[in-house]
DNA sequence: TATGAATGAGTGTTCATTCAT
DNA sequence: TATGAATGAACACTCATTCAT
């Protein structure tokens, strides 16, 4: 075994980067935050971003590319692991609500902002969305679910999850979303069921 | 009758202004947006656009302001000039469907815009969600709607219009929101009513 | 004789202009201050000052020499008028007195502002500073002044009465100009005489 | 001894930047000279500049205040360092003129610049001038000087000292200030002197 | 790997000047 | 002659990115 000298030596910084980087793009937007205050807020020197990504974009990007594909696929594994059409539906508004309280900026970054990004990335991956898309799909096919327009189900789902957060971030719900979730799927069920 | 030689001399140019900063605005952030977009666009002077705003921000806080200011009015007037709780729901679907569908790029802007840059805007002004929180708190309190946390029922309704208008956009759904009112307001009457 | 109608049509509104701009260039400096500002201030469109001046520069330049030039002819005139060389010190520090108290502003900004105007101006004209050099040169051919480098003379002359404009300006002597013209003239006299 | 590589690496370049923008500054005057020009003459690039100081005034301010401090200081130490007026004046001619011949553009920059932009500095500073309005008020006082309005006095005294300073930079003066400084002394001297 | 001084293209904004009326 | 909306070159300043150390 190596005898490891200075073993912070090379330790980096990444973590604070990415750190600073998501509550500064969250608080100021990601145009408004410069790579100056990301390294001061991250206490390294400007410079040293760039040992981690091309650019500020890229940065911003991996934030979101990562995170929410870890979302996605949590939301993938836990939703989809159960066949019922209610029980996932239970199962994904309790997710993106627990979720939410565990990390609100960054839930917030992810979810709220419909940035730029959002739309690169709907192209190309699997969103949370999709996760719905195929419960809503497959629970119509089954007779679960309602019949008509899928994304008037879509709408309800995904909106109401979505607009509670977004009310929550600004400060008008003073519970945890966590404490709303039954009621909300208690609500939102009785919308889509068939 | 006199004869108008080069009537539109001193026609002004703001609306070419306000069409080509609004559109480009939606396209590509109002950050990314530079004043030489907007002046390209619109077949002005970049100087030109400091004759009718100050700046930039007050060019985009103006197309926000202005309109829903205009959103929120219609809302209230036509939502709430009904007693009637589940018309009043029917009101706020079809009007903003209505509106989205008359010009999607300038709703694009409004409902989608929760801009860091118009964060104020809600602090201060009447907004679209504040006509929906009347008819939540009058509803429940007339017994029409269903108890539990109003939020909830915001969310559901609020957020299944935002959201429809958001994949409208995103081009996932080709019909008009128009022709999913009716049903849109069936299903999300079914999750609030009483 | 022609009937005049409207006789004011034509009256041009030069005056105002020039009153305005001295003021402002005099206030703010040339540079700062905007064609718009003049127009304002005069009145007038700032597309008008362009029927008098070709440019903002020639503004200033007209302001500058024409009063300057005035200047220097009265004290041409007045001074050289004389042979006796005190009285010639005497009349040149008095006019100069009389001019400035009879027109503060004007004198601010022809005496005390070492503009860049003043370099082209100096090559091409008869300065007031020209007409102190010839009673000084003539003062010591005459033996009525003391001996040695011109250049002294001439700075206790012109600095003095300059050096007490500017204060004046500056607002820390209370009294006009005009009522300290002897005691200069007497303490100026004792250094240069023969 | 170690090895300097590249020694100047992080030699600041603000020498180079304070000369160019000093010689700029005086021949074209502040406003007409632009941050382009600054860089292009220290040989650096525009953004640099602000490495250094916040604004282009506060740059020109920093040049102002600072060297005219220094000024200031110099002749308060020398000047009030001895108790004979005479010797004051003749003390304070000197200096003034050896500074100016030290560094001319300096010394016309700081003499000249009755700039609008530095106005401020009279009022908060001590000036050159405060020096000489001490050595009068003290000269007085002590009988050492003749009575009268101290203002003649010290237009005597600094305008002579300012308008020579002009008259050389202006090149009508072909030798140091240094040779002239002796008679002007004398010639100032009989002025004032009680 | 980490630094931070240096860079320079690009930004929002100003303003002297023009010109159709 | 007078107007003032329109122009666009030029400005002060910013900031993502580079690179010698």
């Amino acid at each position: 075994m190596a005898i490891k000298i200075n073993p912070d030596k090379y330790d980096t910084k990444l973590p604070d980067i990415l750190e600073a980087a998501l509550k500064l793009f969250v608080e100021k937007g990601i145009e408004a935050t410069t790579t100056k205050d990301i390294a001061r807020a991250a206490k390294v020197a400007e410079g040293s971003l760039y040992r981690h990504f091309p650019s500020k974009e890229d940065l911003a990007w991996h934030l979101f590319s990562v995170n929410l594909d870890a979302l996605s696929e949590a939301l993938y594994g836990r939703v989809l692991a159960v066949r019922d059409t209610q029980e996932r539906v239970r199962l994904y508004v309790h997710e993106c609500f627990e979720r939410y309280e565990a990390d609100p900026t960054l839930l917030h970054f992810l979810v709220l902002a419909e940035h730029r990004e959002l739309k690169r990335y709907r192209e190309s991956r699997n969103h949370p969305g999709r996760v719905l898309e195929q419960v809503i799909q497959e629970g119509q096919a089954a007779g679960a679910l309602r019949g008509g327009d899928p994304w008037v189900l879509f709408g309800i789902i995904f909106g109401s999850v979505h607009r509670l957060c977004v009310v929550r971030s600004w400060g008008l719900i003073g519970r945890p979303l966590t404490e709303l979730a039954d009621e909300t799927v208690a609500v939102v069920w009785t919308a889509v069921r068939a």
